[in-house]
DNA sequence: GTGAAAGCGCTAACAG
DNA sequence: CTGTTAGCGCTTTCAC
């Protein structure tokens, strides 16, 4: 340990820059030299020092995935879980390091913050945001590193940022429930302090208004995107006597199958269901939601593709990226009954 | 951006080295010099250079946290999430930035593991394993960097492990529904392969022994920590007719008590289970879990501090820590009905 | 107390 | 094609 070139440029009787060539790859080097270099190199399994690399290269080669945990759902929601496996295999396959700031509180935004905008260790950085009025969103701006938000932000002037078109997704499930004949369509939705809950609404509310069906404030019960949000949720929903429901996310669309079960009514005769999501999760499996598919895993190699173009080739002007979402038949809609 | 020490120094009438001494709260600086120094780093937003310290200290305070997917849990157990959160915590706490490789595939490992090992970048990893003859393990350790492993090993000798001390938890369990007076008492394992598994195997034969009671090999079905084959374990462990079980997780648990369910029998009045985990998932909040709780946060945190005390102060000895669990009566083992 | 100077390990002109 | 040289921005002796 603690070879250096210059013990490699030793011991194989050439220069410094020579074994730099060789080691990275570069032309104009005879055939046999390298050949000799990389011999040594492979005997004494020398690795080049990163943080040399770095400084005379002003690049880390690492990105930052900021997820604060005003986005407190990190512990619970799955979404996460499959947003890191994208980004970490794009993280992977593109050869950068993936550095994870996971942001509690107040004072773990003020210890992390200056290692997130410390130049030199992060190349860019991506921040999972949505939040209305995250302070991190503000201050990461500021900092002018490069930057991809996941998820459309509030304040979108010259940011990039990557999101799913939760609009259209939403006009998607909700004709999918009009299609189907159902007339009292109800929503589960999330707080409405959130970007994505606010999109579904509104696309919820258009798939509506182009039916020609009439919009009921209180046909929108709020959930908070957890199975006991979506029971409680559609506890209040129930009176309202909803034919179909479409709940902004499978997690809550389980929570509200089971008030409804738990009510006596059956589903999809009773009351039909389209969620939102489609992550594979253990729990949700045999309910065999009808939904919308996120691509969340390539959502994550997006951002960091986006992210690594901003490296390369500058942040003007802002990118932008919207990608589908897909409808996923299966039996809760009660799709099936009427064939 | 792009100040130097330099242009601080510059700005501020004093030399680099003045200027890193205040940067590093130094003594050794003239108060006055140090409060004008202060104030042009305020004034101009400065800050050191991450790469150009970390060259020159040979330090990176930055630390790997190495997930390998044949732990291929990673996208539906909590645990990881936990875990990870804890890891984050106390990086955050220490001044550490968290590097998260997660590693998929053969080809991942021969993209991502040169990062890994690097010399500069990382000054230790953090390995979550457990698995039978993980390759990455053995490079690891031969690669000689300080390395903690999070989950005891199969192979110890030499390497710094935390673990949760399985056998005890398990007895713990196991004495628990003994203590209720329930005879045949069946358990729902994880695959054999898995070092958790087989301690938490022994654990539940220990207790059996210890209660001079038999030990039934058909007692024991093997599931593989998701709510499915919970569900299937218990299926297959339905017809030995055991009054209660010990499920190895919490989400088998779930689905073994749905096969209970399933087949028309009560829980606990017809089988009583004790689970695993009590990691606050959503989808098993409603069964009121009688279970064993991992410290799941302060483990990540523990591994952590186990990792910078090998940082600093050598990998000589080999660090061990073994971690309490505690057992968390609710309903499911008819502890409330005995009363 | 403070500054000058050396050097961490590497890359990238620039000569040859 | 290959070697020499000059830094990247910082910490750290060592003088003063």
């Amino acid at each position: 340990m603690g070879l250096t070139l210059e013990d490699i440029a030793r011991q194989a009787g050439v220069s410094r820059s020579t074994v730099s060539r060789v080691v990275n790859g570069q032309p104009n080097v005879k055939e046999n030299v390298r050949k000799r270099v990389q011999k040594v190199i492979q005997a004494t399994g020398y690795h080049p020092n990163a943080a040399a690399r770095m400084l005379v290269s002003q690049r880390s080669w690492t990105i930052g995935l900021v997820i604060p945990r005003t986005v407190n759902y990190f512990f619970r929601d799955p979404f996460f879980n499959y947003l890191t496996e994208g980004i970490a295999q794009a993280c992977n396959q593109n050869n950068y390091t993936l550095a994870f700031f996971l942001i509690g509180n107040k004072e773990d935004e003020e210890k992390t913050f200056p290692r997130v905008s410390r130049r030199g260790l992060l190349d860019g950085i991506i921040l999972q945001s949505g939040q209305l009025g995250d302070p991190l969103f503000d201050r990461l701006v500021a900092s002018n590193i490069p930057l991809v938000i996941a998820g459309r932000p509030f304040h979108a002037e010259g940011v990039s940022y990557i999101d799913v078109d939760n609009v259209s997704a939403a006009v998607m499930a909700v004709n999918h429930l009009i299609g189907l004949g159902y007339q009292r369509i109800g929503a589960i939705s999330g707080p409405f302090n959130n970007i994505v809950t606010q999109d579904r609404r509104d696309g919820y509310i258009k798939a509506l208004v182009n039916a020609n069906m009439p919009i009921e404030e209180a046909l929108i019960s709020e959930g908070d995107y957890t199975e006991q949000g979506g029971y409680h949720a559609m506890q209040r929903l129930l009176p309202q006597k909803p034919r179909a429901v479409f709940a902004f996310s499978d997690v809550m669309a389980v929570g509200a199958i089971r008030a409804v079960r738990d009510a006596g009514l059956r589903v999809p005769e009773d009351v039909a269901f389209i969620g939102f999501d489609d992550l594979p999760m253990d729990s949700i499996q045999s309910y065999q939601l009808t939904t919308i598919r996120q691509p969340v895993i390539q959502f994550g190699m997006k951002a960091v593709e986006m992210l690594i173009d901003l490296v390369q080739n500058g942040e003007k002007p802002a990118r932008r990226l919207i990608m589908g979402t897909e409808l996923i038949i299966r039996s809760t809609c009660g799709a099936s009954l009427k064939k």
